[in-house]
RNA sequence: GGCCCUAUCGUCUAGAGGCCUAGGACAUCACCCUUUCAAGGUGGAGGCGGGGGUUCGAAUCCCCCUGGGGCCA
């Protein structure tokens, strides 16, 4: 039975990348018919927020990204690190260090002046009992240190994604377990959280690397098998580093209240470094979980193109049923402070392919909202040109209500009044809708309601 | 600085020794369609980081360099 996780700190809102990382989790999980958990890594009390951890939920309910298991809190968890932690002393995997800040601040620079590396010599460890025990009765604080065992040579893995990565365990030094104040480290309460949970596989952001073989050695000294590991390359900004708050929205909920359907943003994240069909980029969520394989994520770092996720949002709200597409819509325009009404379901398949978000219909069609509408700059040039308008809305109103009748009679009135179609059509779009570019006139003034049309043309006569 | 990961068009990628005159998509340019802007169609420009090997033959395998990224300091 495979069982993933996802576990975010609740520092800040879902970044796209943990999105992304959240994201195969899922998949993996989906696929073979396994468990996703999600697991609230809240150990560090000056940046955890609760509501930041509210906010990744709803950030991931939004995006599909539903869990079977979990919430957990590794707040609430403290008593099961102790626990596995004096396990560890008791066995001599682990060791008290009572070394001081100055003292460790010290042997560094020692080392860094011997042109050594800077790591802990494990002095603590060869402490006798009698020091320790004297150390402990004069309340002296400690750390609890892995010890690290002399002879583990290479440590290795097969990472699902990267492969096979060693590394030599002498590049490791005997790292903290346990802080001085009681609280687990990262690497400590992960294995535990991890081990205890049942995770079979663990797919995280390949920053996390180096923090692998550290783990590796926890599951070894406490006699864990360990999970399958699986790193996925980082996503970067345009200018190549890691994606952060300087390159604009990070944030999932960003992208939502922009106006980007939460499957078109799945769809570009689950392909954003990774290829399944080379001929095609638009899937479905359920062929994006059919489809997914760890090998066929790519191996490195992938840069955010903001233009291939506006073209696939786009395609994404062209493969919504019209209804459903202005059911999306309905809160950006009441944002505005618009109505949506049945008739605005006939603008859809008329403005679907000038749109690259949910907004852009409330920003471009404003005038369908109501009569105080914008008039973009040229409008207000072609408008000044004042053409007649005088007698026209009585002969549309003599015709029916559709394209091709109202195209009749436009170039019926414009040739009458010897004006050029190419010249009169724009001044009629300005008119009712005060922009100088849009869908096809005739179509246009077909899909709004009659009377709303008239009544523009009348007002500016 | 140490360790690790990585390297195909501007971007995301296909490519697992001859199928490559390196394919697709986004972006870009031109043309067509057209009352406008899009969409759509057609076409164009654009890439295997460099150097050594291995091989009859290398984008593909090996080594070095360089570049990019990450973690730690």
């Amino acid at each position: 039975m495979i069982k993933t996780r996802f576990a975010p700190s609740p520092t800040g809102f879902l970044h796209v990348g943990g999105a992304r990382t959240a994201l195969f989790n899922y998949l993996f999980a989906r696929k073979f018919g396994g468990t996703f958990l999600l697991r609230i890594e809240d150990t560090d009390p000056e940046r955890s927020k609760p509501e930041y951890s509210e906010q990744i939920l709803i950030s991931m309910k939004w995006l599909g990204l539903d869990w079977d298991e979990g919430p957990y809190h590794q707040s609430q968890r403290m008593d099961i690190y102790k626990s596995y932690t004096e396990q560890l002393l008791k066995e001599g995997k682990a060791y008290r260090c009572f070394c001081t800040q100055e003292e460790l601040e010290e042997m560094r620079e020692q080392q860094r002046k011997a042109g050594l590396p800077t790591r802990y010599d494990g002095r603590c460890s060869r402490l006798t009992q009698e020091e320790i025990k004297e150390k402990l009765d004069k309340g002296m604080p400690y750390a609890i240190r892995l010890k690290v065992p002399q002879d583990r040579g290479i440590i290795a893995w097969d990472d699902m994604v990267k492969g096979h990565i060693e590394i030599n365990s002498s590049e490791l030094d005997d790292f903290i377990l346990v802080r001085s104040d009681g609280t687990p480290t990262y690497n400590f309460a992960v294995v535990i959280d991890d081990y205890t949970m049942g995770v079979t596989h663990v797919l995280r952001g390949e920053d996390h690397i180096p923090n692998t073989p550290k783990q590796i050695l926890i599951y070894e000294a406490l006699g864990w098998e360990t999970p399958v590991f699986g790193h996925v390359p980082m996503i970067l900004g345009k200018d190549k580093t890691k994606l952060s708050k300087r390159h604009g929205a990070v944030g999932v909920e960003a992208y939502r209240d922009e106006g980007y359907l939460p499957e078109a943003l799945f769809n570009f994240l689950a392909l954003l470094g990774a290829s399944y069909d080379p001929d095609r980029e638009v899937y479905t969520k359920q062929e994006l979980i059919d489809l997914f394989d760890p090998k066929k994520i790519g191996l490195h770092a992938a840069v955010f193109d903001p233009d291939k996720l506006n073209y696939i949002n786009r395609e994404h709200m062209k493969m919504l049923p019209p209804e459903e597409l202005l059911e999306r819509i309905k809160p950006f325009a009441e944002a505005k402070g618009f109505k949506v009404e049945p008739f605005h379901i006939k603008l859809i398949p008329l403005l679907v392919d000038r749109m690259h978000t949910l907004k852009d219909f409330v920003e471009m069609a404003d005038y369908i909202f109501t009569d105080d509408f914008s008039i973009d700059e040229k409008a207000q040039t072609i408008l000044e040109k004042n053409m007649p308008l005088d007698g026209l809305s009585d002969e549309l109103k003599a015709q029916p209500w559709d394209a091709e009748h109202i195209e009749q009679v436009l170039r019926a009135y414009a040739q009458d009044k010897g004006i050029k179609p190419r010249d009169y059509f724009p001044f009629v779009r300005a008119v009712i809708s005060g922009k100088s570019v849009g869908p096809s006139l005739f179509h246009l003034m077909e899909a709004m309601p009659q009377e709303m049309v008239l009544r523009r043309l009348t007002a500016r006569n």
